[in-house]
DNA sequence: TTGAAAGCGCTACCAC
DNA sequence: GTGGTAGCGCTTTCAA
């Protein structure tokens, strides 16, 4: 490996201007910066990583902890796009993503491995956790963010989607397009994102005067197949709902299929909503009408908010809210009740 | 940060003896060892990579490679897993996990970043790469591994799964279960995986003395609704086969699923053998009847193969084949024709 | 504009 | 058994 000192040999002259001329701070005449430059590139140098890092305090290099595993959340395509996000920005301020899966044997009570060695210079958090693992990592010394996910009452820097808003939104929107019996299926969990949707879903409802609040919202049930279920029974009671809005693509998805194997059509019978924008949604029988999430711009965000924390740790805690557009496709139709 | 001169200091000895004490380099007594690692769990200490790292010219941390993306090989859930299979290995030994998406700007011509500057001790590519790529990874002066893919005639360490014998397998199976006319259908693409499957495929064909061989490949399309075409074409001419291997499970459900739409009875009218056991295999309606792929283990033992090939350069380049296994579910049946 | 030198935290050699 | 110390490659202060 080529080292500071055979470009000071290469080039005539002292380490500490090498130094500088690749960092640029200036004090270097134009013609031994030519030099040096020149020798690095014909050496092929580029500083070692280890030396910088013992020197400067610092790894540049940020850790990545999903939750619960590696493999579970990069299954997840929205997972996915955000780490691309997060590792196109980091790569563009030469910093580097370091890989863990959460390990909750090593980490009760202590703190995952990369961590406490000092290898990375913050971390970044992604996955469904619970609140408990949140606050005990919270106790690092360490620049910390949440990723699409947020916990109320944490002073930790976060981005998420406006899940609220977005709710809302749905509801105006199948208002609009005629509708005023509206559910909402959403799964019996109680994560940060699918609750704000939720609330942004009552709000809706309550400010247009629709139904019944309580039963807009069918919350019992935690796999697809329940789900579908009891929305199957709601519509074949009278006072049916024309709307649906789906927690997730997902269980939009699923739905879907399910739908079409009972013979209900949609959206002739029925118009379903979906949210998040995943793959797939464009491509389903009907192309399903959704709220886009731009997923990578999370992950760039990301990237950007913590490289800042990291320079400046005692700048006040920031929770970003990202859009979500609504996605017109044709899962929703147009009621003209006369 | 707590560093080993605090240590020293607590545990009233040098510095020298408590990098003795931490790393196990015996020459230590019991009663001074035991108040250094008494004091670390106190202060809780753990060395500094980057000084580790710095004096070790080791920085026990590999770089996975992915291509063409980050986002794309997370997406899909084979090098999930088998990154997560990698991951704890390397965690076992205390190595870590650097994330890098091929670039190719940087790339081309340059090597990826991470590298140059000695952020690790290998690097592990996992991707459909052209091997013109990896060629040029080659150059390195860095342990380099493939996963789950191989160039031939590059001696670069790989673990892959042995196709061959699987795809031979497969038939072998079909022919114990009474099919005679069977079919391959395999994309258009040159990747090395498929590749040794269809050989394996054509191997057993002939070893079984079945069918003219070149009708029983039907690869001539690039996306799975062509891929369709052409079978069903097949299936309503005279002759029509009666068991079909798909090069993989994505494009086995899908026919599966168009089958289905047609009216065609899987395993009835026709078997259906995949290949990987993708999740959804199970699920499927039928159950897909396939080969089991250890995706984890590959992961494993590719960690274990790179920690070696740090440790001793010098070893002959390896290429190492794990069985992949059938499973048999329910999308194949046993034909008795009398 | 340049260079000498200190020191980041660690391991390993060597002397005691 | 133990400790002093050199030195890994780098950045930065200070002096020239």
């Amino acid at each position: 490996m080529v080292s500071i000192y055979d470009i000071a040999q290469a080039a005539q002259c002292s380490i500490a201007t090498v130094s500088c001329a690749i960092n640029g701070k200036g004090r270097v005449s134009a013609s031994t910066r030519k030099r040096i430059l020149a020798a690095c590139r014909t050496l092929g140098y580029a500083p070692n990583a280890a030396g910088r890092h013992l020197r400067l305090q610092r790894t540049e290099t940020v850790g990545l902890l999903l939750y619960p595993t590696c493999a579970s959340e990069f299954r997840n395509s929205f997972a996915a796009e955000v780490i691309e996000g997060l590792e196109d920005r980091l790569i563009a301020a030469n910093y580097h993503l370091l890989l863990g899966g959460y390990r909750p044997q090593i980490a009760s009570g202590t703190i995952p491995q990369f961590i406490g060695q000092g290898r990375v210079d913050g971390v970044v958090l992604l996955g469904k956790y619970p609140s408990t693992i949140i606050a005990e990592l919270q106790l690092l010394p360490l620049p910390l963010l949440i990723l699409d996910s947020e916990v109320t009452g944490l002073a930790i820097d976060s981005i998420t989607t406006d899940g609220f808003a977005a709710g809302r939104a749905v509801v105006d929107r199948l208002v609009a397009h005629g509708h005023r019996r509206i559910c909402m299926l959403a799964y019996d969990h109680d994560f940060h994102n699918p609750r704000m949707r939720r609330l942004g879903f009552l709000d809706g409802m309550q400010a247009h005067g629709l139904w019944p609040v309580q039963q807009s919202l069918i919350t019992a049930f935690q796999h697809d197949a329940e789900g579908y279920r009891l929305l199957a029974h709601r519509l074949s009671g009278s006072e049916a709902p024309t709307a649906v809005f789906c927690e997730n693509d997902h269980l939009a998805l699923d739905l879907l299929s399910r739908l079409r194997a009972d013979g209900v059509s949609v959206p002739g019978s029925l118009s379903l909503v979906g949210f998040n924008d995943d793959d797939g949604c464009a491509q389903a029988q009907p192309p399903l009408t959704t709220c886009h999430i731009d997923k990578k711009a999370i992950g760039r965000l990301g990237a950007e908010m913590i490289l800042e924390r990291i320079v400046a740790p005692e700048l006040a805690v920031r929770h970003r809210l990202l859009p979500a557009v609504w996605i017109e496709r044709q899962s929703v139709a147009t009621r003209t009740t006369a």
